[in-house]
DNA sequence: CCTACCGATCGGTAGG
DNA sequence: CCTACCGATCGGTAGG
């Protein structure tokens, strides 16, 4: 049968799970197919009836989590609020997505670089623009007034790559949980270490 | 002759220099030692004149950029000062670290996994021993009332996270020069974004 | 989903 | 610093 049935589809689901995992804890071209086929349980070449390559797999992971960010951007773009409010929003989205979906958002950050062409140009182009939706938003809150006169560049990719350190959070043992998390993130970042006088 | 002269010395840091930069660009499981022969203008052979293994070449980066940090941190420990300043220091040690030295930082925090036991513990350990110092200088500033009230571990690795956003900044044509980035980035991580009333 | 296998490439060594 | 080569492993295919 070339219609995959049911249970083949939820094969292929586990099987791109386990490939995550593993491109997450050694990285993309350290894993191999066989390392992947026994995390399966199947023999490597068995892995061929459920996904088209190495590669294939690695698109399907950093696609995911790029096409989440990218559809919670337009919402927040189509519903007005002020600056200050949707820098909180995008902050809270992304923490919540680097708790949610914490091994998906990893290896789309950190190993996107693996990608082929015409995927690596794609996503590539999607990152750069992402940011720039990012930093328009920022540098309308400094012309209003709510927001510091900063680089508005800057600001996004400390927010972005402050949002990375949930990664030492999610490792650690005495943790405070994640709604403290989310909540110390957003506070640093929005208004800062220093106490006011 | 076992005694090696001037010029061999300098061609390992040569071929050093070289592994750093295609560890960075490519991932270190995704470097073969014959791309980097190609690169030093050798056969593969020949680079083991001058080092032991691959790995060794990791460790000598890794350790390198671990024993800078942890020096500044001894020194900022014994020079008394408030924690306020402190973490600023801290902060723009890192931030020079980052432009300063650049491959040798990215590989370091990005590539040490790869590291082998001994040298893997070793250099797991002394990243969680220098994230309790910087923890202890931010837990100070809160008693001393200098700074808010937030959870030390997790400003910890905001403030870490954030400097590697300087990888970004580093690629970007439009960039605002170095000394405009760090403080920046010091104003935005100490001060926070939103303007105060 | 398996056995059997492909050519390519890997890190590294022997010997000069 | 090179030629020649090692065994191991890689991603992937043929054929059933």
């Amino acid at each position: 049968m070339s219609v995959p049935s049911k249970k083949t589809a939820s094969k292929k689901e586990f099987i791109l799970q386990k490939a995550a995992l593993m491109f997450r804890e050694k990285g993309f071209a350290a894993t191999s197919m066989r390392n992947l086929a026994d995390s399966v349980g199947i023999e490597a070449a068995s892995l061929y009836n459920h996904i088209r390559s190495k590669n294939e797999m690695l698109e399907s992971v950093c696609f995911a989590v790029a096409n989440r960010f990218n559809m919670h951007m337009s919402l927040m773009e189509a519903d007005h609020q002020k600056s200050i409010v949707r820098i909180e929003t995008l902050l809270r989205f992304h923490i919540n997505q680097m708790i949610e979906h914490f091994t998906e958002v990893t290896v789309s950050d950190r190993e996107w670089k693996h990608l082929k062409n015409p995927a690596l140009t794609n996503f590539h182009h999607q990152r750069r623009m992402y940011r720039k939706r990012f930093a328009a938003i920022i540098e309308k809150g400094i012309k209003s007034g709510e927001i510091k006169k900063i680089d508005a560049a800057t600001a996004v990719i400390i927010m972005l790559h402050a949002v990375n350190g949930i990664e030492s959070w999610h490792r650690s043992k005495a943790k405070i949980n994640a709604q403290e998390l989310e909540n110390n993130m957003v506070l640093i970042l929005t208004n800062g270490l220093r106490k006011q006088e």
